[in-house]
Parts: C-alpha cells; sequence; structure tokens
DNA sequence: ATACTACCGTTTTATATGCAACTAAAGGAG
DNA sequence: CTCCTTTAGTTGCATATAAAACGGTAGTAT
C-alpha cells in the first residue's frame, strides 16, 4: 500500500471556546494572528513586530521612543531593546532630536529595502485573513480593537 | 508657592492612531489589556498570563498539553514552559493521562488558594474595561475576537 | 546659581512566545 | 516481532514584554 495513503494527518483546527476573559481572548488572537503573519513574513527574513516598527518608523521617523510607547502601548524598556536590535542589524539609525533626552531613530537603507521586500507578503497574509473574516466585518474588528485598546489605557489613567 | 501647583504632570493617554495593519493592532491591543489586568492582580501577586492558564487548568483539569495548545493558539513549547513554571511554584501537580506521553496538570491546593484569592481582582478589571466599552460592544468584542481568532487559525491549515 | 522636579532612555531581572531539533511513547504495515 | 510513522513533550536559541532601579538631561522656583 502506498504510503501517502496511511492514515490522514489529523489536522485539528476544531472550534474555539468562548474564554471569559477578555484579556485571554485578546492575548490568544494576537498568538494567533501573530503566527499567521510570521509564516507568511519569514521568506522575507523578518518578523511581524520588527516588520510593524519599521512601518512605524518609515511613517513617522525620528520620533520619541516615549511618544511612540504611548502610540503603541508598549513600554518604553520594551521599544529600547526592540530598536536596539533593528540598530544592531543596520535596519535603522539615530535620528538626532532637539532634545539631548530623546533617543529617536529612522529607517537606514537595509531597513527601508527590507521594508519593501516585506511588504507584498504583509499584504498577502492581510488580504487572506480578511477574506475570512469577510470584507464587512474587517473595517468594524479593526475600529472595535482600537476602542479596546483606548479604553484599557482610559482606565490606567482614571480612578475608580 | 507650594510645590503642588507646579505643573500638570502631563500623562497623556491621548488619541491612538489607527493602524493599518491587524496583527499590529492585535497585539498593541494585547499589551495595553495585559498591562490593566496585570496592574489589578498584582496585589494577588499574580499576572495575567499565569492567571488564565489556572482557570484553564481549573476547567479542564488533566488535559493534555496538545489539546489546550489548540485551544489557547499557543505552541506547545511555550505552555510547556509556563506549566514548568507553575508547578515549580508548587500552583500546579502532574495529573496521570491514560497516555504515557501525554503530561497533564492539574490544579494544586495553592493554586486552588491563588485562585480564589486573584477571581475578585480580575472581576475588577474585567468590570471596569467593560464599563468604558459599554456593555453591548462588549459582547460584539469578543465574539469579533473569536471569529478572528478562528479566522487566522483556518487561515493556517488553508491553502492559498 | 542652586536645588528640586519632571522627563527620557537604558540596564537588571523575570516572564512570554515560537521555531528547529531532539527524545520518548504509541500505532500500523509487513 | 520489526520497521516506520505519527504523536507528545522537552531543550536550545532567539525575540517580545514589562516592572524596578538607575543615570543623564531639561525646566523651573527661589
Amino acid at each position: 500500500m502506498p504510503a501517502l495513503q496511511r492514515k490522514p494527518p489529523r489536522l485539528g483546527p476544531e472550534v474555539l471556546p468562548d474564554l471569559p476573559c477578555a484579556c485571554a481572548t485578546t492575548r490568544r488572537a494576537a498568538r494567533a494572528i501573530t503566527q499567521l503573519y510570521d509564516r507568511r513574513l519569514h521568506e522575507a527574513g523578518i518578523e511581524a513586530a520588527q516588520f510593524g516598527l519599521l512601518a512605524v518608523l518609515d511613517r513617522m521617523p525620528g520620533t520619541s521612543q516615549m511618544v511612540q510607547g504611548r502610540l503603541l502601548a508598549m513600554d518604553k524598556t520594551t521599544l529600547s531593546r526592540n530598536f536596539k536590535l533593528l540598530k544592531q542589524r543596520g535596519w535603522i539609525e539615530p535620528s538626532p532630536g532637539k532634545d539631548e533626552r530623546e533617543r529617536g531613530y529612522r529607517l537606514a537603507r537595509a531597513g527601508r529595502e527590507r521594508l519593501q521586500a516585506a511588504k507584498p507578503l504583509w499584504k498577502a497574509a492581510q488580504d487572506r485573513l480578511q477574506s475570512i473574516v469577510g470584507p464587512r466585518a474587517w473595517k468594524t474588528t479593526l475600529e472595535t480593537l482600537r476602542a479596546l485598546t483606548q479604553a484599557a489605557h482610559a482606565a490606567q489613567h482614571t480612578d475608580s
């Protein structure tokens, strides 16, 4: 008997359970979606997290880490380390800020190239996900996530 | 002049920008929400991620790591390490599976106590977030996130 | 000018995450 | 039974994440 008919390799996405916790639900979504994008981006030699940082720097070069941290809901220490890695690879370079305290970055040549090379793959992942979710729910989903993030952010800086 | 009038400490949630990338948007949401829950849970000596794992084990003890990994969209290696930490703290203990390969866990006494102690704090964080988002959007949000996760999961196991 | 305060970034320490490669156990084909 | 495949979990390596503590810079009150 040919080996190809042995037994269906039993991949099982099955149905995901509803988690009562909003935090757990969001974290699970982030893991699943990151895995999807990472696999698409893999052939460009970059991962979703770093691709996102390059894209942000491309749009707002020289922005202080403090500001970017707030916009990305990311701790300043995390941002500092992630930038350090990108700099080591020569994808970004320091950008002089008006203040001696600030340590902004901008894309270096290699970073621009890497970003451009990865963009079609990112688009493929994005389109793939969107086609499954459906074009109508897509917009709603992103708006909902932004609102949820804003709410969590607001909850940090308010009483009660 | 009293020091209290010096200058408003300038905390700035301001408005979060729309990110065009679904992955970046979801990751940002996960960070923001995790931070919110973590700060509430801090006084119970546990963080959101580990709290979530204890809660899952409480509902389905003895489940194999493979199955839980699929349900949580979490890599088996991540799960293995996280359980290892929980075991070191005495919060969980091995639960014999029917198969010698499986290495399931169940809550230990200390884990049950820790979970119970943290539940009110978790509820507080959850209620706080829900009150800001609004009771109507809340249900929609969780369903949307589940659908998005399912879609990403499905995209991994399909062609095109 | 001096001192106090706010601000920005980095380092330390610890956890979370996942791919590749590995070991071990179970199942099936012959 | 023996070989091969599949399945479950672990380990090595690398990145992501954040609280706490630190050092350096800028602003401001006196």
